[in-house]
DNA sequence: TTTGTTAATGCAACTGTTTGCAAGTTTCTT
DNA sequence: AAGAAACTTGCAAACAGTTGCATTAACAAA
């Protein structure tokens, strides 16, 4: 309950550490382990999506707000958010041609921005 | 130097655990902290890829093998390996729509197979 | 040859995440 | 209400991977 109010009341992607401690500040006894699992199970309900944006720590987003994707820019860091249907396409193609039925509700691309592709080296 | 043959020798994807076995099998007091720095440097500079099949380990595959994709069933495990030019389009999309150069060397898509698709639960 | 500069290595400690286990709690059966 | 079975939790240890630091090696300048 509590793991499913810090990832609500977030306004952004939070990490486990993040939410660990949201529910460490109301109860003290809180396991970072409980935190994870909790995240695994809500992950295997459909309920939160978790995303790797290559900072070191895997993030959570409850599903209830909405799929996304992102481009994240391997230069600066830059985060560019796409909607869900930006990746219509490319499920359609692989289903229509490997009839497999991927699962992207919360991708991210990695490259580079228009900013960095135009700067030397 | 090791690391790169034993990259090259592989016939498969294998894991930065896997090559730092093969580098010790020839140099014992090699560190497996040399292997990943090792592996970050060829990265860096295109020599290697590096993918997360979803099995708790990155694994690493060597450019000059050719690039290419996955698709991973989250179901039965299965692998499906796709050519490098299954994601054009996307690659196109990205570009032409939202100016992101999007790297995809080797990417894993998840998600069912066709058998996995079609089983009840 | 000596000195200074830079890069590579081994080691230990650390990070984020997962796991096994024991204890406790809840739920089901009777 | 009692007992069995299933689930949840905290804790500590493990795991894959990264980092800081001290030592060593490689190279260039003098």
């Amino acid at each position: 309950m509590m793991v499913v109010e810090a990832l609500h009341g977030a306004d952004r992607h939070v990490s486990a550490e993040e939410i660990y401690a949201q529910v460490k500040a109301k109860y003290p006894y809180a396991n970072i382990s409980t935190v994870y699992r909790t995240l695994e199970l809500l992950k295997e309900l459909g309920l939160v999506t978790e995303i790797a944006l290559g900072d070191g720590c895997v993030r959570f987003h409850p599903a209830e707000k909405g799929h996304h994707h992102h481009l994240v820019c391997q230069k600066c860091g830059r985060i560019i958010d796409l909607p869900e249907s930006a990746l219509d396409s490319l499920e359609k193609i692989l289903l229509d041609e490997h009839q497999f039925k991927a699962d992207l509700k919360h991708m991210a691309v990695f490259g580079l921005c228009s900013k960095c592709q135009h700067e030397g080296q």
